[in-house]
RNA sequence: GCGGAUGUGGCGUAAUGGCAGCCGCGCCAGACUUAGGAUCUGGUGCCGAAAGGCGUGGGGGUUCGAGUCCCUUCAUCCGCACCA
């Protein structure tokens, strides 16, 4: 009987579906396992064969759990809301609910057909209201919580109010709580809000018509769609993770997490020490007498300035101080004579994009403001200068430059011929800046002599005790913008009174996405929610019109699976106490600053205020390695002397290089009326031996090589263009079949017609292929449904599991799936003939040797050795004719995490009414697999010469004696005395000689 | 620049400090076939006719023994980056 796939597969999804098997039991004396996958974004794209490679990890693991006897959530739902849906749906006017639903429909179908093990009853869509009710309920408590510096977590903003009431919390100016009006009193709940509104500096997108947070943007442009990103001041709603940097950074250390997502979120995080130190102002003009009564006139000026250093040691090396362009004390400190050029700087800084700002990073530019600063121990002047190498958001916005211990401090000073002063022994202060935290301090009055480590100890000690400053801790992380100008998003569900932003009731929860004519800005600029008709809360109040990022959803959604359909609570008590947290965390690497720290974040507030019992959301995560694809690229060659269709003589009268000449040889002369020249990969291979420097000539000649990359489905298994296809796609990019002329090694392919000039070479067209990142626009997308549909589900899991490691990241390909093809047959005909008879001490061997190997593999997670395992251990029942039912019904469970389909059916075959999903999991026993004798390699120096057979009862000397009495040993000592003899138990026997 | 990861046959990869290359692809030969992108058998790191020698990016070290441990260096990929 064959081995028939389809209907297999088939029959057993039917029956999970039909009979939830997946779906965890309501038992909680049995121990829990979470697995979980990252939400995933159902992009209008479909599953490619790279995103089930971690779904198929982590199902082969709860599918392990289960048949361990473990009680497993294995949830899968849609972080629905999001930036594409929303784009599509300004494109085409068709709702983004309505687009989104049909994707989702469409994953659902492809995820379908893989056999996984999700219990889909507890499925979650953060765009449904049922949903995002909680998410709003969630920022409400957010909103309505503060952070408590001295318990050091969250409370009730109440708890703040009556600190404020008895006035054991300070407001700003000294002024008496109860003597604040409404507006005054909500400005100051807003300044420790964990969920507020304030005013900061965003990452304004134009193009997108939206802020982003931090992790949003790279290199100066948006993470989705790559459209420039600008510095803006804005009022936004924003979350105060600042307040959590500590417990995010000191959590890492309590998590099984890969070192370098937290790696990553530590870099983020970026916890500083040293301390902040004040520098009083000097006003040239209206300050005058000697350096030390100048200091005393001016301690205690407002308009003193602050800075942040890590190296308070350097104090004595500070030649000069550098404001930021946007520091506000820049306009007022500027001295008259120099107001011009500052403003003209300002206004060079200011127009220069964020991009252009980091790309630019070596271009050192400046101005000197005129104003001094007073040096707090030496009471020197030091000049107050303007720089764009000096950020706004970081520290204070302001430094110390010592530009003998800090190189950018160094690159200004020697830019503006600024004085640099050595503070540490042997500092070639000519060439470099020494920021080495190693050395002995000089010029540095009472810190001389010292090692830089305890000068820093005794000047924070100074600092404070003259209060000038004080040991700082300070980070990187900023607070993170959460309101978008978008509307495909949660509603944020806040309402404004007079102007006073107010949290709506959670009585009134969820405030419900309302219909909008455009999903675009209206005409003054506001969020497209603030097209909406009568949308008032209690019929009177204007909603706030921003609505939640992406990621406010899958911040806490996996707490939602363990209790979905709860409309009291975003999840009771009882299924967050037994559930806790996720066990075995499962995704790409690129949520490690976004997603991953924003889920922990919101992981500690709820703690805080008592929701939940667990400090992090996940004890293990593990990165699967991204899958990419195969581009094809194809070389393309316009003479830009040729405009339109000029013929190629044109071509070929220009100067002779390397092209010219071969064309030439490839005799391709006269007039014709072809546009495009492509060029077969080993055509132009044979440029670049013909012509070292053939990028180089490619340049100088009246035409240009362009790289296209093509569909991939258009190559062929060999590599060579299917050049049919290909034309039938060309006018796709408005060229035709009838301009095109294909030139391979062995002549040139035109209209469909070849001709060769030199023969006996290849008439094939070759593409070259490079790896990338599976993606649309690449041409390069592989999914999974056709090999499903020819190999079966279970040989698309163990393949993919086969590649390779599951956390590196390799190039897909399809070559080595006829093996695992080929393994699943060999495997499915072991079981043509099951035997009831006693199974043989070797078949027995060939089992427990598998039992073991596959049982530590799938703990380590190493999938890709566990099917080489099953392929030996087939071959080896295979070569052994086993078909006894003692062999082979364990292996049916061995194997039924990798492919379940099979299992089931044979599960089935031997007579089972139940899945084999719950049955379980075989027990190795050593005894089946010793061994009475060992075959010990035989080596002399370490080289191995012969194999000899010994009992395994042997004790080391009896080997040793065993193996020097052996005629072969005899003959590889050449008569030499052995000079030590090495036995290594059922290892080796090492002779020296 | 900082951090993380990876370097092993033609390719994907495998090896608790103990026979380097398991398993699969590809390739070669053969069998069965009208046929093979089906199935089965055998072979396949490199050099060499063979004996044998050489081999895990390079160089050094520890060890009886190193792909594995240590030092150093190179290359590739990924992340972060004017963070004071």
């Amino acid at each position: 009987m064959e081995y028939t796939h389809k209907e297999i597969e088939e029959r057993w999804q039917k029956y999970w579906a039909e009979k939830k098997t997946f779906a965890p039991k309501n038992d909680t004396s049995l121990p829990k396992y979470y697995v979980l996958d990252m939400f995933p974004y159902p992009s209008g794209a479909g599953l490619h064969v790279g995103h089930p490679l971690g779904y198929i990890a982590s199902d082969i693991y709860s599918r392990y759990k289960r048949s361990q006897g473990f009680n497993v959530l294995h949830p899968m739902g849609y972080d629905s809301f999001g930036l594409p849906a929303e784009q599509y749906a300004i494109q085409t006017g068709q709702h983004p609910a309505v687009t989104t639903e049909q994707n989702i429909k469409r994953y659902r179908e492809q995820l379908d057909k893989l056999g996984f093990s999700f219990d889909w009853d507890r499925q979650v869509k953060t765009s449904n209201p049922s949903y995002y009710k909680w998410t709003q309920w969630i920022f409400l408590q957010l909103f309505n919580s503060w952070y408590n510096p001295e318990t050091d977590k969250a409370e009730a903003i109440e708890t703040l109010i009556q600190k404020l009431e008895v006035g054991s919390w300070k407001i700003e100016g000294d002024k008496k709580w109860n003597e604040l009006n409404e507006k005054e009193k909500s400005d100051v709940l807003m300044d420790s809000r964990i969920a507020y509104l304030g005013e900061a500096f965003v990452n304004w997108c134009p193009a997108l018509g939206t802020v982003l947070a931090n992790d949003e943007v790279k290199d100066g442009v948006s993470e989705r769609g790559g459209y420039p990103v600008e510095r803006k001041l804005m009022k936004q709603w924003s979350m105060r993770i600042t307040d959590y940097a500590e417990r995010l950074l000191t959590g890492l250390d309590t998590i099984d997490w890969s070192e370098s997502i937290k790696e990553s979120q530590r870099n983020w995080i970026g916890k500083s020490e040293g301390c902040s130190i004040r520098f009083a102002l000097r006003h040239p003009e209206l300050v005058s007498g000697s350096d030390n009564e100048m200091l005393k006139q001016v301690q205690h000026d407002e308009n003193s300035i602050e800075v942040f250093t890590t190296r308070p040691d350097t104090l004595f090396g500070i030649t000069f101080l550098t404001l930021a362009p946007e520091h506000e004390l820049v306009s007022k400190i500027t001295t008259e004579g120099n107001k011009q050029q500052v403003e003209a700087y300002l206004n060079y800084a200011k127009n220069r994009s964020e991009r252009e700002r980091q790309a630019d990073v070596k271009k050192i530019t400046g101005q000197f403001t005129g104003a001094y600063a007073i040096h707090p121990f030496t009471g020197k002047q030091i000049p107050v200068w303007v720089g764009d190498y000096v950020l706004a958001g970081y520290g204070t916005g302001a430094v110390m430059a010592v530009p003998g211990g800090d190189q950018r401090d160094w690159s200004f000073a020697k830019h503006f011929s600024l004085p640099i002063i050595p503070v540490i022994e042997g500092s070639d202060i000519d060439k470099e800046a020494n920021e080495s935290k190693e050395g002995k301090m000089i010029n540095s009055d009472f810190l001389n002599g010292l090692q830089v480590k305890e000068a820093i100890k005794k000047i924070i000690t100074e600092i404070e005790n003259r209060g000038l400053g004080k040991g700082k801790i300070n980070f990187r992380l900023r607070d993170a913008a959460f309101g978008r100008q978008r509307y495909w998003g949660e509603p944020i569900p806040i309402y404004y009174k007079d102007g006073i932003p107010y949290a709506v009731d959670e009585k009134d929860l969820p405030v419900v996405l309302p219909e909008v004519d455009k999903f675009l800005p209206t005409e003054d600029g506001e969020p497209p929610l603030a097209r909406a008709k009568d949308w008032k809360y209690q019929g009177q109040y204007d909603y706030e019109s921003t609505t939640m990022p992406g990621w406010a959803g899958s911040s806490w959604y996996y707490l939602r699976y363990m209790d979905p359909h709860n409309d009291k609570e975003f999840v009771s008590k009882a299924a967050a106490d037994y559930w806790k947290d996720v066990d075995f965390y499962l995704g790409g690497s690129e949520h490690a600053t976004g997603h991953l720290l924003y889920v922990r974040f919101w992981t500690k507030f709820l703690k805080d205020r008592g929701f939940i019992s667990i400090e992090e959301p996940a004890k293990k995560l593990v990165n699967q390695g991204m899958i990419q694809g195969f581009s094809a690229k194809i070389n393309y060659l316009v003479s830009e002397e040729r405009k339109g269709n000029a013929p190629l003589t044109e071509f070929n009268t220009a100067p002779i290089n390397g092209k010219i000449e071969l064309i030439k040889n490839l005799s391709i002369k006269g007039t014709y009326d072809f546009a495009e020249i492509f060029l077969s990969a080993d055509a132009a291979e044979g440029l670049h031996k013909q012509f070292n420097d053939y990028e180089m000539e490619w340049n100088k000649i009246p035409s240009k090589s362009h790289i296209w990359n093509i569909p991939i489905e258009y190559v062929n298994n060999d590599g060579s263009l299917n050049i049919n296809l290909f034309c039938e796609w060309l006018p796709k990019l408005e060229k035709t079949r009838k301009n095109a002329i294909f030139i391979c090694k062995g002549g040139y392919w035109r209209n469909n017609d070849f001709c060769s000039f030199n023969s006996g070479e290849s008439d094939k067209f070759f593409i070259k292929q490079e790896p990338e990142k599976m993606s649309k626009s690449k041409w390069n997308v592989v999914n999974p449904d056709e090999l499903v549909e020819k190999y079966g589900a279970d040989t698309l899991r163990m393949y993919e599991m086969f590649l390779g490691p599951l956390e590196q990241s390799k190039p897909w390909n399809t070559n080595g799936i006829t093996g695992v093809s080929g393994f699943l047959k060999k495997f499915w005909k072991l079981y043509l003939n099951v035997s009831e008879e006693k199974a043989s001490q070797a078949e027995l061997k060939v089992l427990h040797k598998t039992i073991k190997k596959i049982t530590d593999d799938i703990e380590k997670l190493s999938f890709n050795t566990c099917v080489s395992t099953f392929m030996i251990c087939v071959n080896e029942l295979s070569d052994l004719k086993c078909n006894k039912r003692e062999i082979l019904e364990p292996l049916v469970v061995l194997i039924a995490p990798l492919a379940p389909h099979i299992a089931e059916e044979l599960w089935n075959k031997f007579g089972h009414t139940e899945s084999v999903t719950f049955a379980k999991w075989p027990e190795y026993k050593e005894e089946h697999t010793v061994e009475n004798s060992f075959s010990y390699p035989v080596s002399f120096n370490g080289k191995t010469r012969f194999f000899q057979e010994l009992d395994v009862a042997l004790s080391k000397e009896d080997v040793e004696k065993e193996v020097m009495a052996l005629e072969q040993t005899q003959k590889y000592l050449e008569g030499k005395q052995p000079k030590k003899v090495i036995v290594v138990h059922k290892k080796i026997v090492n002779i020296v000689v």
